[in-house]
DNA sequence: CTGAAAGCGCTTACAG
DNA sequence: CTGAAAGCGCTTACAG
């Protein structure tokens, strides 16, 4: 069995190259081709397998039907499940997807976008660095369908789809100090990323509205790459001084987990000695010890707005509003933070 | 600044289009193409984001630097690891990958592989359903580079990566049996997966290398889209009994987490009441409530054997022998399965 | 319905 | 080095 062209199929059939093309893209009815020969191509098709050169197509019609995917880390739990749901959609609409990951290194990132540009994506969901606005420029320049998710420029209009991390934050570090905690501690990565900045924007205002002011102090701020490590040294500062903190707020999933890991490590209670919670959630998080107070993040919606945005930009010519989404997060309530605590 | 194409880069320059693809395309040298030009023609194309066409390229060329990835799930935490390394891999070799999920379904793979295939992929790499037969023989007599990895078709010679299921599970219920665990279950998928069958046998090797004849009713084997509510049945049924077991395995990572959640809602005691081990695992299963046992599967391993077998058989046009291989799995002892029990 | 033809944007021998 | 040309495998007006 030899690969079939379109003009072997056409050869064998005794019709025209066109004839073929038309049928096989549902275009038989409006070409008023006889139902006969359109059955005719259509099985002969089928039973040869016969597999039109998606190259090709794309490039004389000028579209991929491919979006490219640029995130952090396909391997990141929270990633993962988003790409899960934009790659449900966007087969449901005949794309395939196209991915990624940048290990948050702007170069890679850059070079990213170049890349999936030349492989003529029809459209871009990027969760980004945020340190490439030159590229997300030219994509506006272009006028080339794209849209950001988790992180955006706050300074470019763009289309994005982000949560509310600021309200989301504020409302975890209130339920603690609802819960009678008094010294709360952030542990959060260093400065750059928008949410991450959100974030610790939440947990100061939380402070502020109970009339605590937030040292300076309790904030600490670590580098990803080692996160590992400077989780522990964090830990044992805020733990250890006379003034130790009686909570700590977790700015995202894997801090928290390597937070548990240490606490343990330390013999500290948790949530006796200090109670935590985390911005955003392992799946696990309800069967560890003890299970986690946590800030969820809806991952559908955001797969799902990403995609009809995206879809809605590629399938219009007209330039519309940028489309901006701040969705709702969720507080889901674990025995992490412990019941009120009276002192 | 509009879009550039190769022609418009040789009129601004005044040089030929030959010359232009010839530089970037690294083969100026080799066409003794002098310095100068070879700079001139770098240059602008860098300042002016000249970003070729890989719909052309690749049709022109017959290749397109593309690879194909279908796995059973991109959200599933081992698939997506596994997807990183993959990915990381072949960015390293240029190469790009298209990935689809097939939820399990037969039709569904089928599908994203003629469609991988008619977008030109050079390679595919597969954790298949085992149901599409049909397809893998195509994929062979056409020649098509491919490697499966996870599940393979065990009477079909392919190229495959996978781990040893059968001695992993054996070696974990040995454990469990050596601790003095009389009564072991298992707890698994309904059968038509390799790994999951060979997981079986691992488990009940064991038993019958401690004399112990493994009875029918410790196995439960569960339907995947019912998980959640199906371990807790079988776990009730495991442990109800009179003769309830003092040990489960469970054959993989989102069953062993559900049992454990099961496990704590009917207020049974890990490891005292029931000793647990999990096949494969959670990021988290060192601080869950009791850490769990573990057969950790090599993931970086995984991803680059699969890499490497799969560009190697892109890269030569002669027929090589298939290539299997076979990782080690490594054992993780944590706290799920006690100390020795004596009774 | 057919068939010849142009075009998508590249790459790559080839003659000079 | 150039330049004209063929070719990759499609799609799509167009004249008949």
């Amino acid at each position: 069995m030899k690969k079939l062209y379109l003009k072997d199929v056409a050869r064998e059939l005794n019709v025209s190259k066109t004839a073929v093309s038309l049928v096989l893209n549902g275009k038989g009815d409006e070409n008023k081709i006889s139902y006969d020969t359109q059955q005719k191509i259509i099985n002969f098709a089928k039973k040869h397998n016969y597999i039109p050169n998606q190259l090709a197509r794309g490039l004389s019609r000028g579209k991929s039907e491919t979006i490219g995917l640029i995130i952090p880390n396909i391997s990141d739990t929270f990633y993962s499940k988003v790409a899960g749901v934009i790659e449900r959609k966007a087969k449901e609409k005949g794309y395939t997807v196209l991915f990624s990951s940048s290990y948050e290194d702007p170069k890679t990132e850059g070079e990213l976008i170049l890349s999936m540009l030349n492989r003529q994506v029809d459209g871009l969901i990027i969760a980004s660095t945020q340190q490439n606005k030159k590229e997300i420029e030219f994509l506006k320049k272009e006028k080339f369908p794209f849209v950001l998710f988790d992180r955006y420029y706050p300074e470019n209009e763009t289309d994005y789809v982000i949560v509310d991390n600021f309200y989301g934050t504020k409302k975890v570090t209130e339920h603690l100090l609802n819960l009678g905690r008094k010294k709360v501690g952030f542990i959060t990565l260093k400065p750059g990323l928008e949410p991450i900045a959100q974030r610790l924007m939440g947990y100061k205002e939380a402070l502020k509205a109970h009339n605590l002011t937030s040292k300076e102090t309790y904030v600490k701020e670590i580098g990803r790459e080692e996160y590992f490590s400077e989780v522990e040294k964090a830990i044992i500062d805020l733990t250890a001084r006379e003034q130790a903190v009686d909570a700590i707020v977790f700015s995202t999933h894997y801090l928290a987990s390597q937070g548990l890991r240490v606490l343990k490590k330390l013999n500290l209670k948790v949530p006796d000695d200090v109670a935590i919670v985390s911005f955003d959630e392992l799946s696990a998080f309800d069967i560890v010890e003890p299970p986690v107070t946590s800030v969820v993040q809806p991952v559908n919606e955001i797969g799902y707005s990403v995609i009809e945005i995206l879809l809605n930009k590629i399938g219009s010519t007209v330039k519309t509003e940028f489309q901006t989404r701040v969705l709702k997060t969720k507080l889901e309530i674990r025995s992490s933070c412990g019941s009120f605590l009276s002192t």
